[in-house]
DNA sequence: TTCCTTTATTAACATAGGTGAACGGAATTC
DNA sequence: GAATTCCGTTCACCTATGTTAATAAAGGAA
């Protein structure tokens, strides 16, 4: 499953042997459901590649309210990228759904990769870059659409995290209360 | 200028022949005002530093509304990056709101420089991290707080652009309409 | 099973922010 | 420098979304 988001990113194949690479500094673990991946204030020392399960990002602003900023299901990365680049204290908690199979990959074991294989540097660039354009597009929709046509383009872009993940976390990703998507839910059938 | 942008950035010092080869590999160019750096649609060759004078990049929905997406003023960066990394057509426009001067780095020179320099590489993986964080947390409150704290917030974390950027621009910015932004400035003096 | 907690829905009411229009002062254009 | 367009402000009114509360269904724990 990574070896095919790894070549999917790509868009090339990869060489046996990166792949085995790759393998031996990523280490795999198992969480329960409601572990937590990453803690505010805290160093966030991985990055994570979902293999099974799921999990989210979110925010906890002063008055408490949490706020879903992003979303992993397999097949996603997912960290908390200024403490794991900058090793700053964590800004979001990354918090499981459902029991979790992870992949994680330290910062070291992320530059002996780079170093080695020029690929894995062009691949893990191009999940910033990737990550960087749907956040940018993100926030132009966030600030120019109603809460509808946000709910409308959420379904068509990720009809998978429909199925999975729970409606009052949808709502806080899309920047509205549980009470106004179900609301937005019955008009839209 | 950009010296300094890339030495602080890096948190290191920068030899003077490194210096010097991104001085030959990035062009500086002048823009008058309302000149586009960038058009939707089309693609975006450069990332651009800016050396004197602002300019913003924004997105046009179906309705034909502007939304600001990013400001650049002296010692910021600033392009479309799905269309400068991935070579796709640019999603937003960047037009410049004063006569600027900026130094402009084609994607072919930005590797020349990352292969030949491994601290060019550094930098400019530093440069998308800090967006990408900067981005995150930008969207977690966006969704979470009202107009008001954002444009508090916003007021503390960029002083200098209250200066320079039109309210109306600075408004579609924080995701509201000139009006509510005029109703927020009047309620807090 | 039974109990308890969490999630989704609905409704009545409250409010932040949108809309359209009008006005004055800057800034641009000719 | 007169004419015109653009920008910021204010106001009256409107609408989307928030708030509080009640209820029911679903899911976990014992």
């Amino acid at each position: 499953m990574i070896r095919n988001n790894i070549e999917k990113t790509l868009k090339e194949k990869i060489p046996d042997e990166m792949f085995t690479q790759f393998r031996e500094l990523a280490f795999e673990k198992s969480f329960d459901k409601k572990q937590f991946l990453a803690e505010a204030g805290k160093s966030c020392k991985y990055q994570y590649f979902i293999e099974q399960g799921s999990c989210y990002s979110y925010y906890v602003n002063e008055k408490g309210d949490k706020n879903a900023v992003q979303f992993a299901v397999e097949n996603y990365w997912i960290t908390d990228a200024s403490s794991y680049f900058s090793d700053k204290p964590a800004v979001f908690n990354i918090e499981t759904l459902e029991p979790t199979k992870a992949l994680l990959l330290n910062k070291q074991n992320l530059n002996l990769l780079c170093n080695t294989h020029p690929l894995f540097d062009r691949f893990f660039r191009l999940l910033l870059q990737n990550t960087l354009a749907t956040l940018h597009y993100r926030i132009a929709k966030t600030n120019s659409e109603d809460a509808d046509h946000r709910y409308r383009e959420f379904s068509t872009l990720y009809p998978h995290f429909l199925q999975r993940i729970p409606q009052y976390l949808i709502a806080s990703y899309l920047g509205i209360k549980p009470q106004s998507l179900s609301r937005i839910r019955k008009k839209l059938q």
